[in-house]
DNA sequence: ATGGCCGGTGGAACCGGA
């Protein structure tokens, strides 16, 4: 089975080079990030024209997620536990089930910037970085309640986390930023240490691997980027874990979003 | 050439992104 995690950076203003991306990459499954739509308003028979089953977890304007698949999806959870307040469309999980089953969740986690620190070098309460942080601790937890359920599952999506300084072209211009500071960086492996594999290091290894450049400053012309899109497996996903690659063609491709999809082919 | 953008909203400029 071929999944890939993609965040398309608008959905309508994506639906052609989504389409002709799902008619040649033809993956089982696709995880979409910042659909930037309400449920309703989802260009949902383009997709369902090409075999896909959809499920939506959006809002007006901003985040918003989505699974696809060519196989049903089953027991469909939107939003991300542990904070009622919480209305940012960021988080949704299905369950595929090919030679067994597999619980999928996607994920557009918070930017956190700008970052916000009190005195004694707190996130600030109320801030985004504060939102970032508590967001990944909920992650943690979600991620945790399903290592006791033992069903393989696959956490995948846009983290806004630069793993290591080889994930981006310029680290130290990323250093005091949300997305590469050391609060993020631990709470990334804290999720890890629960015993998840990152898909793409368990497979390829060494710099210059990206999957997101900025439309801004001539990024991509520069193959100035940082990696942020990231498949983290539970102990069981991971047994079944056979290949991970980054599409990176699709940056140059028409009208492109400024992420590239990332896949993993698993033995299910 | 170290500059340079894009999508959504709403119907002009601004917000948010990373």
């Amino acid at each position: 089975m071929r999944i890939a995690t993609f965040n398309i950076n608008g959905v309508k203003a994506r639906a052609e080079t989504l389409v002709s991306w799902l008619q040649n990459a033809d993956p089982d499954v696709a995880i979409l990030q910042e659909i930037k739509s309400e449920d309703a308003s989802f260009p949902r028979a383009l997709i369902e024209d090409l075999g896909y089953h959809l499920e939506t977890h959006g809002q007006k304007s901003f985040n918003g997620v989505a699974i696809l698949s060519k196989y049903p999806l089953e027991d469909v959870m939107r939003g991300l536990p542990g904070d009622e307040e919480d209305v940012q469309a960021r988080y949704i999980e299905a369950t595929v089930v090919g030679k067994t089953a597999l619980r999928l969740c996607g994920l557009y986690l918070p930017n956190g910037n700008p970052v916000e620190l009190d005195a004694s070098g707190a996130p600030v309460a109320g801030g985004k970085y504060a939102y970032k942080l508590a967001w990944m601790e909920r992650l943690r937890a979600r991620a945790e309640v399903l290592l006791a359920e033992e069903m393989p599952f696959l956490m995948a999506g846009d983290y806004n986390i630069i793993p290591q300084a080889e994930d981006a072209k310029r680290p130290d211009a990323w250093r005091e930023d949300a997305l590469f500071r050391p609060e993020s960086r631990a709470a990334f492996r804290r999720l890890l240490n629960l015993g998840l594999t990152e898909a793409f290091r368990a497979r390829v290894q060494g710099p210059g691997h990206y999957s997101f450049w900025d439309y801004q400053a001539g990024a991509w012309n520069r193959d100035d980027g940082i990696r942020i899109d990231h498949f983290l497996l539970s102990p069981q996903a991971a047994d079944l874990l056979k290949d991970c690659s980054i599409e990176r063609a699709v940056r140059g491709g028409d009208k492109p979003s400024d992420h590239v999809p990332v896949w993993v082919d698993l033995d299910l």
